[in-house]
DNA sequence: GTAGGGTTAG
């Protein structure tokens, strides 16, 4: 009692033992249960009766119920409160913090705990470390090592565990290494730092290898996170053998069944091109699928062209009354970008807009990449207008659409507000851009953007970037810089960059370096049918009918057969395929009439054939009738006639668009006062008004 | 007696 009076303030009795444990296993199970309001009724009634004041424990409890509670104010007023704090108070904060995701707070009370002449605990240090690594700060991060090293908790099973995955967080991952070897025992945690550590770092194989170390020890207590990592790499490597035998293991170890775990096995699947095993997995009947699941197998059938299936998929979750989230909405609308589906667009746009995902910027971006490979660029612009946050994505997303469209200038100045509001280009920014100028005509900025990569931005141009170059030389005509550009360059040119240089010869009729294009290009593709076809092209436009034939023959002789030239257009709700001199659609007499009606109208308007570049020692009119029926002016005639005038007529085709239908559009467009876009494999055409976006430049 | 780690989709 004389020791109590001599205290400044009268201190309660603490509660008797019983009474303790009873209060902390309420405070306990009100944490766990995230149950704020009790905890604080709680709270309320401990003080009270003077309990926090007296006893650190149960104050420790109520820090620990708050930080569950995710209500961090309370625990850090209490914790101040507190009249005696012990190294737990200072641990239950720092973890606290650290679970809250208040990383640099928590940085901050562990040092503030060394400060205060507490010797940190391995929880508080572990706690600490997982800050580190969500910081993916090096520094602090290795200053927590020496600690650990001086109080002999580097080797624990939590300290290290953390510290291997800050370190492989740093990218610093023979650090994360050496401190995962020194560990006398490693749990499944630890094992799933390592993997996931090389996973994210980019070496999958060595992710893999962990895999197979971990399981050499008999995956004594694997769990089902080491499985999504190792799941997750091996998707990466899109290895579907190594796949699969990690699926047995998955199977044996008895976790097929786990949400998680099956998540990471369609995605495994997608990944590895194994739509088929995908579906499998997720069509075992576990009472329902799930967004992710659902989402990573329209993701895998988008990554593999086959957008119907993935609308299938798509129509099954929301029977199921699945509610489709961002991944799915950007995975689907991508899909419908990369077919031109604007119908489809369109509606998943409006679903968009009603469950309000419009503001996620991922969906907004992909809305502005949809409609603008659906030629609706305006539109697309709206879209791009209205994304709130900017990411590199929307820009990169906005510059492309110009690129497309041929919009140079414009790309250009997108490109400069993305520099003017703070976003840093990435390499795909280079390749729209340099695309835009490519396709544009305009050399000049192009090779200043080129070489201002990495002088300005430090990115290491890479292949498809010389590539660009390539393309912008070679539509400009200047086919000679172009073949010095290719044999100067540092990397070894690709497909693409031969391909472009054939394509360039071919517009001008160069013989000679497109000769070496095409045996360049017959190294490096030798299945590609376009080779010869371009050649023939070449020999043709010059008259070299021996030439032109000399290649028929040997693509006769090594099988090689001309890729079908078709064009697609949507009309009610509906794709419309069309070949060559096809006239096989039920309409086909109407769209006979009105090719025919259309060439008697643009001949008024002027329009001459050009025959010049079929590969064919034929008659004129014989040429002049192959012209007429090409399948992009087919697919033209049929969108006339069966569309209203209000949609637009967009036409998608898996070639290049033939010069002399291209000629053929822009009368007609004038003619019939329609748009018309036509995307073919490399660009877009707009014809509006007798010209088209491209300016013949193409 | 109180405190702690890693996981699934652009």
């Amino acid at each position: 009692m004389a020791k109590q009076r001599g205290q400044r303030l009268w201190r309660p009795p603490a509660p008797d033992a019983a009474t303790t444990v009873r209060l902390a296993s309420l405070l306990q199970s009100c944490g766990r249960a995230g149950d704020l309001r009790r905890g604080r009724l709680l709270h309320a009634r401990l003080v009270l009766s003077g309990a926090v004041a007296s006893s650190t424990f149960l104050a420790n409890h109520l820090i620990t119920m708050y930080s569950h509670c995710a209500d961090l104010a309370s625990a850090l007023r209490l914790f101040g409160a507190m009249p005696r704090r012990n190294a737990v108070s200072w641990t239950t904060l720092v973890s606290g913090l650290a679970q809250n995701l208040m990383h640099g707070d928590a940085l901050a009370a562990f040092a503030a705990m060394r400060r205060a002449g507490v010797a940190p605990t391995q929880f508080a240090l572990s706690s600490a470390a997982r800050a580190a690594a969500a910081l993916a700060s090096p520094l602090p991060g290795a200053q927590l090592h020496c600690v650990g090293v001086r109080l002999g908790f580097d080797t624990e099973l939590f300290v290290a565990s953390n510290l291997a995955d800050m370190y492989s967080k740093c990218g610093l991952l023979s650090e994360a290494c050496r401190v995962f070897d020194q560990m006398p025992q490693k749990d499944a945690v630890a094992w799933t730092a390592m993997i996931d550590g090389y996973a994210k770092n980019g070496s999958l194989e060595m992710a893999v290898l962990s895999f197979r170390d971990m399981k050499r020890e008999g995956l004594v207590g694997a769990d089902q996170h080491v499985f999504c990592s190792v799941l997750s790499a091996s998707g990466g490597l899109k290895d579907g053998w190594l796949g699969k035998s990690i699926h047995c293991c998955v199977t044996k170890a008895g976790f097929e069944l786990e949400v998680a775990v099956r998540n990471a096995l369609i995605d495994m699947y997608a990944k590895s091109m194994d739509v088929e095993n995908a579906s499998r997995v997720l069509k075992i009947d576990t009472g329902g699928w799930n967004v992710v699941s659902g989402t990573s197998l329209i993701d895998g059938y988008i990554e593999t062209d086959c957008v119907e299936e993935a609308l299938g998929i798509y129509v099954e979750l929301r029977r199921q009354g699945v509610e489709p989230n961002e991944f799915t909405f950007s995975s689907m609308i991508k899909g419908c970008a990369m077919q031109a589906l604007l119908e489809q667009g369109a509606q998943l746009h409006t679903q968009v807009i009603k469950t309000d995902l419009i503001r996620d910027s991922f969906v907004g971006s992909t809305l502005v990449d949809m409609y603008g490979k659906c030629g609706l660029i305006s539109l697309s612009m709206q879209l791009f207008n209205e994304i709130e946050c900017r990411t590199d994505i929307a820009w990169n997303a906005v510059i492309n659409v110009f690129a497309q469209h041929g919009h140079g200038s414009e790309a250009i100045l997108a490109f400069d507000r993305m520099i003017y509001s703070g976003i840093r280009p990435n390499h795909i920014t280079f390749v729209s851009l340099l695309t835009a100028c490519s396709h544009t005509g305009l050399v000049d900025e192009g090779l200043a953007y080129f070489y201002s990569m990495k002088d300005v931005h430090g990115i290491e141009p890479k292949e498809e970037h010389y590539s660009c170059i390539i393309d912008m030389y070679g539509r400009a005509g200047r086919l000679d810089e172009a073949y010095k550009f290719i044999s100067d360059m540092p990397v070894k040119p690709n497909a693409y960059s031969w391909c472009s240089l054939l394509g360039a010869c071919r517009m001008r009729g160069n013989k000679e370096l497109g000769e070496v294009a095409a045996q360049n290009l017959m190294k490096l593709e030798p299945g590609n049918t376009g080779i010869h076809v371009s050649l023939s092209g070449i020999y043709a436009s010059l008259g070299q009918w021996e030439d032109v034939k000399a290649v028929r023959k040997l693509m006769r002789d090594s099988r090689i057969k001309k890729l079908p030239g078709f064009s697609w257009v949507d009309s009610n709700k509906k794709t419309h395929v069309f070949g060559s001199e096809d006239w096989s659609h039920p309409q086909q007499k109407d769209i006979y009439e009105k090719l025919e009606e259309l060439t008697t109208r643009i001949k008024e308007e002027g329009y001459i054939p050009d025959t010049n570049f079929l590969p064919y020692n034929l008659e004129d009119v014989t040429k002049e009738r192959i012209l007429r029926y090409h399948s992009e002016r087919i697919a033209v005639a049929f969108a006339l006639i069966s569309m209203p005038a209000t949609k637009p007529i967009i036409v998608k085709k898996n070639l290049r668009i033939c010069i002399d239908c291209h000629t053929a559009f822009k009368f007609i467009c004038k003619v019939e006062r329609r748009d018309i876009i036509v995307r073919d494999n490399s660009r877009f055409h707009h014809f509006v008004n007798g010209r088209c976006s491209c300016g013949d430049y193409w």
